[in-house]
RNA sequence: GGCGCCAUGGUGUAACUGGUUAACACGCCGCCCUCUCAAGGCGGAGAGUUCGGGUUCGAUCCCCGAUGGCGCUACCA
């Protein structure tokens, strides 16, 4: 018999939106799921009515769309799924291996402050069964608890290899709420027997939790599936991601400007890495990462979430992509800014491939680079204190904007000629008449080739903004 | 506190089962190019692998301890 096709989940709890570490953990499951042929499922865990909440779900799906991850099953709710928790939960009682426990709020911090190792002192598992039975019959609630056995609990774990844990440290869990809902410890278990999971690739947060996971599967006599634990994600200051740190929802990154394939790839080598082979190369596309992924690539250690390295994937996929593909994204940009253009869609194209090699964010298309898209843009203050200070300057660059309206055609190559000409006849360096008609064409200190911006934005646009220059405001 | 995990420049990672001038990328600095800024080209600083022991002819790599960080320790997930 062959080994079954893998099967792996992402299983976010919506108590909020997806964040930065369920991101790669989802992505992680994506890729392996992909590298294998096998199945990704996904999972929400919604057990917990009180944080969860339909608007989180919307934001974990919203969020995982964005960096491109499907889904072959799902998404399953939990909530839905609460009588194959409660008929599990029955059935490890029934084995012996589970109990009711009637224990209040009360007693239970009572029975922790005594114990020693600050655990449940058990007082409930070994209640007659009859008495158990008849009390719950009487309508007395009672949560169930998991009789966690003598000995240890071991397995060997895809990324950390063996780890062990001495059952003493496991306190009797619950299982079943009093008021019949499962906890995670419990649902997860079931819904991963269930949904025939073959690895169970998530945060080594939950490294502590497999133990109790372990057991549950011996219990109801079912096979480990290989547990793989991902290292934690870190801010800066290597404590755990947190809003302290800035975003840390995955869709404030795409507010931020990033593409979304420059985030995918950047989450993608953080605690993961492709290897020997590939050590001097960093942009992966999307069948590179899956061709590539594999567990054994992931590292052990904790890693730390660096924006620049975020900015840089960013503008080497924004300069790399076709404009005809930027320009969706572009337009999302724009139309969250209540921008709009004034150009043709052929004229918006040669703009986004002239100044893309520029863009450090596709925020960039909205503010700094207006001036290509329409003619209602702002001149930047430091652009102009920087090339436009001189006095004598907006004459000259007025009579410059006469001459091209003179001259009989208007190329890259023409207008550069006449424009060193005029200087050579002004007697004034090139430099500062171009680098001035360059923040009164675009606004900005920062743009690309002149000749290139006066050849993109026609003969009458520039004339028109070389006529106006003395009405750019001066700074401070 | 208890238990568990981790530890290579500022950051992400690499270094086959112990033998390398400890490599690559981001960031940083400088030079070149140049009409600005990026990009690109060239060069540089920055770790002797957290610290201390041990094993070994020889440890980033194996063992022990310490320290630090993180995680778990709920009728949250």
């Amino acid at each position: 018999m062959s080994a079954p096709s893998p099967r792996v989940r992402f299983a976010p709890s919506p108590t909020g939106y997806l964040h930065v570490g369920g991101a790669r953990t989802a992505l992680f499951n994506w890729l392996f799921a992909r590298h294998t042929g096998g199945t990704f499922i996904l999972r929400i865990e919604d057990t917990d009515f009180e944080r969860s909440s339909e608007e989180m779900v919307d934001g974990i799906l919203e969020g995982m769309r964005w960096i491109g991850l499907d889904w072959d099953e799902g998404p399953f709710f939990q909530s839905q799924r609460l009588p194959l928790y409660q008929a599990a939960a029955q059935k490890l009682i029934d084995s012996g291996h589970a109990y009711p426990c009637f224990c209040t709020k009360e007693e239970l911090e009572a029975s922790r402050a005594e114990s020693t190792a600050a655990m449940y002192d058990r007082r409930c598992r070994n209640l007659d069964p009859a008495e158990s039975k008849q009390r719950r019959l009487d309508g007395q609630a009672a949560a169930i608890r998991f009789a966690v056995p003598d000995g240890s609990t071991s397995w060997n774990d895809a990324v950390f290899g063996k780890v062990e844990f001495a059952n003493a440290e496991l306190e009797d869990f619950v299982l079943l709420r009093s008021d019949g809902i499962p906890t995670y410890h419990l649902s997860v278990v079931v819904d991963d027997i269930d949904m025939r999971l073959t690895h169970i690739i998530r945060g080594a947060d939950h490294i502590s939790n497999t133990p109790k996971q372990i057991l549950q599967y011996r219990a109801l006599g079912v096979e480990l599936p290989t547990f793989a634990h991902v290292p934690l994600i870190l801010g800066p200051d290597k404590t755990r991601l947190s809003k302290r740190h800035g975003a840390t929802s995955v869709i404030a990154y795409k507010d931020m400007g990033i593409v979304p394939e420059a985030f995918r790839n950047f989450l993608a080598l953080l605690g993961w890495s492709p290897g020997t082979a590939n050590k001097d190369r960093e942009i992966f596309t999307s069948e590179d990462l899956t061709r590539l992924f594999t567990l054994d690539g992931i590292s052990k250690s904790d890693a730390v979430f660096d924006n620049d390295k975020l900015a840089w994937f960013n503008t080497e996929y924004i300069r790399a992509y076709d404009s005809a593909k930027l320009l969706p994204l572009i337009e999302a940009e724009w139309r969250g800014a209540g921008f709009i253009p004034n150009r043709a869609p052929g004229e918006i194209l040669a703009a986004i491939d002239l100044i893309k090699p520029r863009a450090r964010s596709l925020k960039d298309f909205g503010d700094l680079f207006r001036a290509y898209f329409s003619d209602d843009f702002e001149y930047d203050p430091a652009a102009v204190t920087k090339f436009l200070a001189d006095a004598s300057l907006p004459a000259l660059l007025q009579e410059l904007g006469t001459r091209y309206a003179a001259a009989p055609d208007f190329t890259e190559t023409s207008a550069e000629e006449l424009l060193r000409a005029f200087a050579a006849e002004k007697g004034v360096k090139a430099g500062a008449l171009i680098n001035g008609s360059r923040v009164a064409l675009t606004g900005q200190a920062v743009a690309p080739s002149l000749f290139a911006v006066m050849a993109l934005l026609g003969k009458e646009r520039v004339i028109q903004r070389l006529s106006t220059v003395d009405k750019v405001p001066q700074a401070g």
